[in-house]
DNA sequence: CAGTATCCCGAGGGATACTG
DNA sequence: CAGTATCCCTCGGGATACTG
């Protein structure tokens, strides 16, 4: 509501300090949360749940829980979700072409 | 340095605050400061002139001083900061379609 | 394994005043 | 007009412990 510029509302959905981040994963394939927390060594816990949360509030990203022991989620993209992808394909290239990675954290 | 997967490199760049608003701005041509804090009406000085210099720094916005009174300064993107424009633009209109707009402070 | 609940610190950022 | 300098306070988010 209210936004200056129709971007803002852009901002809203993936603006969140790890939400790009957890998407770009989520493109390549649905993840389970200790996925993520592998993939993301620096996200706590608490920070991993929220964004994720807030990812699903807004309709972008689909929470799937097995009811068993022990628990089981997955995370995947919503229809509307997928309408992000070529911002996000775009955000990824655009660091591939102008930075070096450092693949340090890569934990199977 | 030590990014654990590359979209990072990009949020590096573009992730502030304020910075893809200030850049999608630009886009449209280049801005005078004041030209910034009528667009953008809850953004402080402060904040301006920090997402600004820190813009700057990375080699995305080209900063430009005229030696007159009063001071006049003009805020314009880089040839590296024109490498943005893909995502930005799928970021603004991704928001078009997502989003109502609400003009309430589009003063001249 | 996935998530919630507390505690708590520090810096992000607002408000204000001043300068060239 | 454009920008710097302070003060100061909120709250984002880390660390830790606990639950189903």
């Amino acid at each position: 509501m209210a936004y200056n510029i129709p971007v803002e509302a852009t901002l809203d959905v993936i603006g969140g300090k790890w939400k790009v981040v957890i998407l770009c994963h989520l493109i390549k394939g649905e993840k389970r949360t200790n996925e993520f927390k592998k993939l993301m060594p620096r996200i706590t816990q608490k920070m991993l749940t929220q964004q994720l949360r807030e990812l699903e509030a807004d309709g972008v990203v689909k929470r799937k829980v097995f009811e068993q022991v022990p628990p089981k989620v997955i995370y995947s993209l919503t229809d509307y979700g997928w309408s992000l992808k070529p911002i996000l394909d775009n955000m990824c290239s655009w660091g591939e072409s102008h930075i070096e990675i450092n693949g340090e954290e890569v934990v199977s």
